[in-house]
Parts: structure tokens; C-alpha cells; sequence
RNA sequence: GCCUAGGUGGCGGAACUGGCAUACGCAUGGGACUUAAAAUCCCAGGCCCGCAAGGGAUUGAGGGUUCGAUUCCCUCCCUAGGCACCA
């Protein structure tokens, strides 16, 4: 029996000893990989055994490259900051800095009882001075070209965690760290004009090798509708309501307005008589939450303001209302609406009584009242008969103008709490808004304040940080008092893993060049937007900064290829949590089988892409193929050597390739039930390309036969194909598509052949007996079938 | 409501480009070894009929294309994830 733990320690502190994973100095740009996990937030509860499944496929893949001659950049790190891991500390009654570094440690120990081949010479940890140094020299980049700016906007709050959310971290109107109703509150914020690259984080897309899903979600959350901007004259007076439209073909329907009630025109066209109305309605509006807003029964309300506006195509005045269903953070804020053609207009229309005039021919067998379609043109003047389409664009150019709008918006990156990176800017009280100076970076966190959270950044309560002198011109100046949102950190730790130790820039443009982009990204699919848009971004804007080499990217994107792991489930097949009291702790397992039966079990359950229940039942059976490797090694018969090792190099080498892990797995089985003995050459070649699997016994086995070297050292059995190709192969026969027999012919048989041969068959002769074959389906080394004459 | 992925034995899952459905593993039953148990090894079945040889049914449901469909097409049901008054 394998004592694993014993044996996997040992390997372990070997392997670490010998620097055996370390990163190439200088890899060769053809021959290079980086190959990345998404790092983990090292919270209080330790590795779950969701991380791993990850990690292990990585692992693998790091593996096999090496073994491939590939130079290989692995690491790993620590995403340290932010609001889970200061309100642990809370709750322990110690520092954030405290509790970070032992679950840090925690988790690295964890992650080195696994035997993942990581160089942790490369270990990064946004939360060190050093790291966020350049965080901070990143915002003042985007902050020098405009693509950070501050602003007073109605931003996202969490009462709860007394902070702001960008719009990426609210879930159903809720906070996504806490689930408490996200309110709307007026602050003067800073944010990074992600908007400016919707354009190209959508068109970019294209050429990744991503998850479908993953790219049709950020789609979705970009949200781009080609449009026209039109606008209306308010009647009696010079002022003028612009609307964002998808279709200005339906300009002539448009018979009332709509203006979100924070639309900055309410005030000024509300009439006298309309006034007490409309305030009351402003007032209940911003009583709602954003929740009660959107979701749930979408009942419209809204009030009218007494004024009208003209439809520039027909010249009629229309009235002007104000409806919470119109968003004033889209568009422009306001709406022309068409109740004839647009679901949400019917309905307040009829509402409210207000016109509705058609101006789409309907399909004559169309039933709904409301036809969205597109058809036709009538009751539309000069454009009558036309086609949407083309209507469409005579509109646009006669009335107004056209517009792409995105649904995305900018990136707020401001966060009332202690434990994040600073935000490296000063108000002088002369001079204004002055940004750190370079040489004064990175801006330290105090260590002298109550961090605990009341709604203002606890860094105020901080003197010597707050109060500072102007670095321009010397007067009495205050810091900005605001931390930076998590997100921020990990948009750029992937080019800080290529140069980590690096004290004069973020990563030297050498080492960018050399090792990006990202051939490999493993993680989660939570990060689906946020993290994956927010580093799309980076990149790109750092690109074009010139902070970035151009050329080692395409379109300025960071990760080639992403895969998303699926969940793994508790045994009841729900979510592992606490409160289910379903979590399986990895210590456990591994202690129990060993690290190599725990990471090929996690392998084998079923794709990696896939949520699948955790059954520690399912373990036993890795175990015991691991068991049986090792005692056939001890018990080795020597045998012939076998040319189906071609067969299983082959579908190892594409099934790591496609990372099919759970058939390799079954693939290593299979090969050994069917192989009572084999040569010593056809043993060594299956431990090989069992290694990146089962590093630990692999390696055990490997010494035990004499070698100096570590099996991790070796160069990946290459097949060959004239080995691979049967001779013989089995011929399948059907009457009337049904299957009745197989047996095993020559390669190249040829029809007549292979039907001499069946038809002595006593079974099919039964078949066959008193029917009239009519035709004969022959696939040449694969199959034969009869159709017969229908009896009636 | 919209978008995406999926539905295969008691369970996790496999199946190339339309060609032996259920590989591999778990669990189950039987046997070997053992004083015994565990561990290990061997064998078997998988839903229905049959002692058996064998036959029939079967990949969420229904229909279609085809000599042949888990695979392609249509309709519907269910599950998971995402978006959700975006004009």
C-alpha cells in the first residue's frame, strides 16, 4: 500500500527543496505558456473543496506542457482585499491585516498539501504596500488620461455594509455581499469610464476562446441598441426633450411623452395646476427602492405635468408625463411613446387613457393588441408604405440623428471602507484636486483608526493620514478618504504575476512580452462580468495608455483562452453551505486518501464545466485504482510489450487537450483491468502520462525503479500513429436497423465477404428465414444491414 | 417574459462526423481467500417476459426525417444559471 502520508509529504518538501516548478527566466515566446487560476479571496473558512477542481485541471495542464517541453509560468496568489475579509475581522475582534496573513497562510498550506506545481517564488498579495503601490499608480494613469473622474451621482448604497456597489454588484435590487435592499443615495464619487471601451469589449469578443455563455452574458450586461436620438420642442417655449429611440420608424405613433421623474426638465414644464400632483409623485418615487421600481408586478404609474411637446412629424401637441418606468440613468432619460407598437406604452396608455394611433400594418393574423414587429408603414405622411427598415433610416436622418446606446455604465470604484487600497488623491484648499506625486506612492493604510464601518470611511478619523499638506503649492490640504473596490486589484494581478519582485514599475514591458497574454484561465463562473469585464477593461485602457506592449496582445486582450469550472454540490445535490451543514473540508479527504486520490476523484466525477454532487463513496473507487497501480509495480509480471500504450498516449494527450479529465481518468482504468502484465518501456510510458495526474505516487513508483530524476522532469511519451491502427476490427449487423450480432473481421472486408460470413450465422439465418432482403446498407469496417420486404 | 446550458440504469457519468446505448466508477447480488471480519481478487445482473438460449422495451414527453437517431428538425414539459420596464 501507498503511505500517502508519509510519501506525499516527502515528495513535497523534495520537489519545493529542488525548485522543481520554477519559472523559466527567459522562455521562448513560441514556446511559452501561461497557464493562470483565478487567485482565491482567502477568507476565514479555509479552501473548500470547490477550489481544487480548478487548481487540478490547471496543475495538469502546467504538467503535461512541461513535460512538453513548454516554459511555463504557474503561480498563484492572494486577492486580500476588501469588504468579507475586514468584516471577518470584525467579528474576531482583530485587524483585517491579521486575520488576512493566517487565513493566507491557511490557505497555502492547504493548497501545497494538494502537490499543485505553482512557483511560489511568484506569489503576489494585493493587500502589501508593494503590490498596491501600483493600484494606485494605475488610478492615477487612468486618472491623467480622464478615464478616472469623480462626479455626484445617484449611486448604489448598502445600509448594511454602510458602503457604495457598482452597478456589477447588485443582484435583484440587493447587495451581493450581504443581500440587504441597496438604496439610492446623491454622493460625489469617482469612476472609470469603462463606457468609453463598450464598443470594443463587445466587438473584441469575437475572436476569444471563451465559454459561449460567458460571452453572451457580458453582451447582454454591455447591452448595445443601435437607435436615434430625436428631438421634441416643449409647446410655448424653446425648451427641448431629446428621447433615445430603437425605432423612430413609429415617430408618427408617438402619442404622449414620458420623462423619468429625476429628469431635470421636471421642475421647469410642470405647470401650476399640475405641481402638488407631481411632487407628490417625485416624493414617492424616491421612497422606492430600486427593487420596487424594476422588478416584480411591473404596474405602471406616472402623473402628467400639464405641458406638451410637438411631435416633429405630425406637428400635434402630445402631452408630457412623468412615469418611474422610464429610467433616467438610460438614454436620455426620458421617452416617446408608442402605444400602438411598445408593450409598456399600451399598458400605461390604456391606464391613463391616452391615445393610441397605429402606424405599423399588422399581420392579418395577428391577435395581441400590441404589434412590436416591424411591417409596413401607414398613417405616416410621406413615409406611408415604406418599410420599417427603411423608414428607419429616413426618420433618423429628416428628425434627429443616429445613436448607439449601451446599457453598461461607468465603473464605480469609490467604497466607504477600511480594508482596500487608497485612493491617491489630495483637496488642497487652494490648488483643488491634486493627484499623490508618483514618488510619494504607495499611500500607506493608517493603522491608527477604528475601522468599523459608519457610513464615512473610517480613514478620516485618521490625523496623520487625513490632514496633509499640498504637495503643489504646501497649504493645508485633506486626503481623499475613500478605499478602492476589490475589483480594482484583481483587474491587473495577471501582468504582476510575470514580474512580481519588481520595484521600479508595475512589470517590466520585457517580462509582459514574454509571458502575455494568458494562454489559460481557469476559475468560476461567478465572475462572469464583473472580474472579466473589469480586466477586459484594464488591459485595454493600460494599452492604450502606452503602459502596456501593444504587441504582445491582440486587440488588446488579456486572456486567451477561458474555461469556467462547475460547481461542486453537497451529497443532497444542494449547494454546499454552512447552514446545510453539507461542506466537505478538503483536510479531511486528504488525509483520509491522499492527495492524489482526491485530486483525480475530483477529475473523474464528471466535466469539469458541469455542477456535479460530491459523494465521498465516489473516491473509494480512485483509491483503489491508485492501490492497484502501486501494487502492480510490487507484483510486476513482465510481459510483452503492448502497442495499445499508442492508443492511450493518444487519447491521454487529446482528452488533456479538450480537457476531457474524467474520461482520462476512466481511460488510465480501463488500460490497466485490460493489461495484466506488460514490458517495463510500456509500464514507465503509463506512469508517465499518469504523472501530471497522480504527481506523488507517480513519483513514488518512479524511484522505486531507479531513476535519479524526477518523473516531472520527463519528456511526454510521443504515439505513433502506425500503432494505432487496428488490423482487425468488429463488424456490427442489423436486420432493419435493429442489431443482431457482431463479429470481427479484417480490416478492408470487403461486402460480399463480410455477407458469406453472416449469412452462416445460425442467428441471423433465423432471422433472415422466408423474408426477402430488399437492400443492403454496407459501411466498410463498420457495418452491415438488411432491409427487409415489409410483410402486409 | 427574454437569453444560455442541460434532461441517459439505484447513483456520478460515457458514446467520434447519424452506425453495438449505458464505457469507467459507486452501490447491489454471488463466489474465492480468511477461524471470522475488514481489505483484496474473480464473476454477474441492470426495465419487462423467460430455467435458459433468447425476445421485447428504453436516452424528459409527443411527432418528423432516415436503412438506422442519445446525436438532425418541429412542438411541449422540467431543471440549473444569467438578464429583466434598457425605450
Amino acid at each position: 500500500m501507498y503511505e500517502h502520508k508519509e510519501r506525499d509529504k516527502y515528495w513535497q518538501d523534495k520537489w519545493e527543496a529542488e525548485k522543481l516548478y520554477a519559472t523559466p527566466e527567459n522562455p521562448d515566446a513560441t514556446k511559452k505558456k501561461y497557464i493562470l487560476d483565478m487567485f482565491p479571496y482567502p477568507s476565514g473558512a479555509g479552501l473548500h473543496v470547490g477550489h481544487p477542481e480548478g487548481y487540478t485541471a490547471t496543475d495538469i495542464i502546467s504538467r503535461q506542457m512541461r513535460m512538453l517541453g513548454f516554459d511555463v509560468l504557474h503561480p498563484m496568489g492572494w486577492d486580500a482585499f476588501g469588504l468579507p475579509a475586514e468584516n471577518y475581522a470584525i467579528k474576531m475582534g482583530v485587524h483585517p491585516q491579521e486575520s488576512t496573513a493566517q487565513n493566507i497562510n491557511r490557505f497555502r498550506e492547504q493548497i501545497k498539501s494538494l502537490g499543485l506545481s505553482y512557483d511560489w517564488s511568484k506569489e503576489v498579495n494585493t493587500s502589501d504596500p508593494e503590490y498596491y503601490k501600483w493600484t494606485q499608480w494605475i488610478f492615477l494613469k487612468l486618472y491623467e488620461k480622464g478615464l478616472a473622474y469623480k462626479k455626484e451621482a445617484s449611486v448604489n448604497w448598502c445600509p448594511k455594509d454602510q458602503t457604495v456597489l457598482a452597478n456589477e454588484q447588485v443582484i435583484d435590487g440587493a447587495c451581493d455581499r450581504c443581500g440587504t435592499q441597496v438604496t439610492q443615495k446623491k454622493l460625489s464619487q469617482w469612476f472609470f469610464k469603462i463606457t468609453d471601451y463598450a464598443d470594443r469589449l463587445l466587438a473584441d469578443m469575437e475572436v476569444l476562446d471563451w465559454p459561449d455563455s460567458i460571452k453572451h452574458m457580458q453582451k447582454n450586461w454591455i447591452g448595445r441598441s443601435e437607435g436615434a436620438r430625436i428631438k421634441f420642442y416643449v409647446q410655448d417655449s424653446d425648451q427641448q426633450i431629446e428621447v433615445f429611440t430603437t425605432r423612430p420608424d413609429t415617430l408618427f405613433g408617438a402619442t404622449y411623452m414620458v420623462l423619468a421623474p429625476e429628469h431635470n426638465l421636471v421642475a421647469e414644464i410642470t405647470t401650476d395646476e399640475q405641481k402638488e400632483k407631481i411632487n407628490t409623485y417625485l416624493e414617492a418615487s424616491k421612497k422606492k427602492s430600486e427593487l420596487e421600481r424594476t422588478a416584480l408586478e411591473k404596474d405602471k404609474t406616472g402623473e402628467f405635468t400639464g405641458s406638451f411637446a410637438i411631435n416633429p412629424a405630425t406637428e400635434q401637441p402630445i402631452p408630457i408625463w412623468i412615469a418611474d418606468y422610464v429610467l433616467a440613468t438610460y438614454g436620455t432619460g426620458a421617452i416617446m411613446a408608442v402605444p400602438a407598437h411598445d408593450e409598456r406604452d399600451y399598458q400605461f396608455a390604456v391606464k391613463y387613457d391616452l391615445a393610441v394611433k397605429q402606424v405599423i400594418k399588422t399581420p392579418i393574423d395577428y391577435k395581441e393588441e400590441v404589434f412590436t414587429g416591424e411591417g409596413q408603414l401607414i398613417n405616416s405622411g410621406e413615409y406611408t408604405n415604406l418599410d420599417a427598415s427603411e423608414a428607419r433610416s429616413h426618420i433618423t436622418a429628416d428628425f434627429g440623428r443616429a445613436q448607439v446606446q449601451y446599457k453598461l455604465r461607468d465603473w464605480l470604484v469609490s467604497r466607504q471602507r477600511y480594508w482596500g487600497a487608497p485612493i491617491p488623491i489630495i483637496y488642497c484648499e487652494r490648488c483643488g484636486m491634486i493627484p499623490v506625486p508618483e514618488s510619494d506612492l504607495p499611500v500607506k493604510l493608517p493603522t491608527d483608526v477604528d475601522f468599523k464601518p459608519t457610513g464615512e470611511s473610517p480613514l478620516v478619523y485618521s490625523n496623520d493620514f487625513h490632514n496633509v499638506v499640498c504637495p503643489k503649492c504646501g497649504s493645508h490640504a485633506k486626503r481623499d478618504s475613500d478605499t478602492m473596490d476589490t475589483f480594482v486589484d484583481s483587474s491587473w494581478y495577471f501582468l504582476r504575476f510575470t514580474d512580481p519582485q519588481n520595484d521600479k514599475v508595475f512589470a517590466s514591458q520585457d517580462q509582459i512580452s514574454k509571458w502575455m497574454p494568458v494562454d489559460m484561465y481557469q476559475g468560476g463562473a461567478e465572475h462572469a462580468i464583473l472580474h472579466l469585464l473589469y480586466a477586459r477593461f484594464f488591459t485595454k485602457a493600460l494599452s492604450d495608455l502606452g503602459c502596456l506592449p501593444k504587441e504582445a496582445f491582440v486587440n488588446g486582450e488579456p486572456f486567451t483562452k477561458l474555461r469556467n469550472q462547475g460547481l461542486i454540490l453537497g451529497l443532497n445535490g444542494e449547494r454546499m453551505s454552512k447552514s446545510k451543514g453539507n461542506v466537505v473540508n478538503p483536510d479531511e479527504v486528504v488525509a483520509e486518501f491522499g492527495a492524489d486520490s482526491f485530486r483525480m476523484y475530483e477529475m473523474f466525477m464528471g466535466p469539469l464545466e458541469d455542477a456535479k454532487p460530491w459523494n465521498t463513496q465516489g473516491i473509494v473507487g480512485v483509491r483503489r485504482f491508485l492501490d492497484r497501480v502501486f501494487k502492480f509495480q510490487e507484483n510486476f509480471v513482465e510481459g510483452q510489450g503492448n502497442a495499445n500504450i499508442h492508443k492511450l498516449i493518444k487519447k491521454i494527450s487529446s482528452d488533456i487537450q479538450d480537457m476531457k479529465f474524467n474520461t482520462a481518468v476512466a481511460a488510465f482504468m480501463e488500460f490497466l483491468n485490460e493489461n495484466q502484465s506488460m514490458d517495463n518501456q510500456t509500464w514507465e510510458t503509463y506512469l508517465k502520462l499518469l504523472a501530471p495526474f497522480a504527481p506523488h505516487i507517480t513519483e513514488d513508483l518512479w524511484a522505486k525503479l531507479g531513476h535519479d530524476q524526477s518523473i516531472h522532469k520527463e519528456a511526454w511519451p510521443i504515439f505513433d500513429p502506425s500503432l494505432v491502427i487496428d488490423s482487425e476490427v468488429t463488424m456490427v449487423v442489423q436486420i432493419m436497423g435493429k442489431t443482431r450480432g457482431s463479429f470481427k473481421v479484417a480490416l478492408g472486408v470487403t461486402q460480399e465477404e463480410v455477407k458469406t460470413k453472416v449469412m452462416s450465422d445460425e442467428l441471423i439465418k433465423k432471422h433472415l428465414e422466408g423474408k426477402e432482403i430488399v437492400k443492403e446498407i454496407f459501411i466498410p469496417d463498420k457495418l452491415i444491414n438488411f432491409v427487409l420486404k415489409s410483410e402486409e
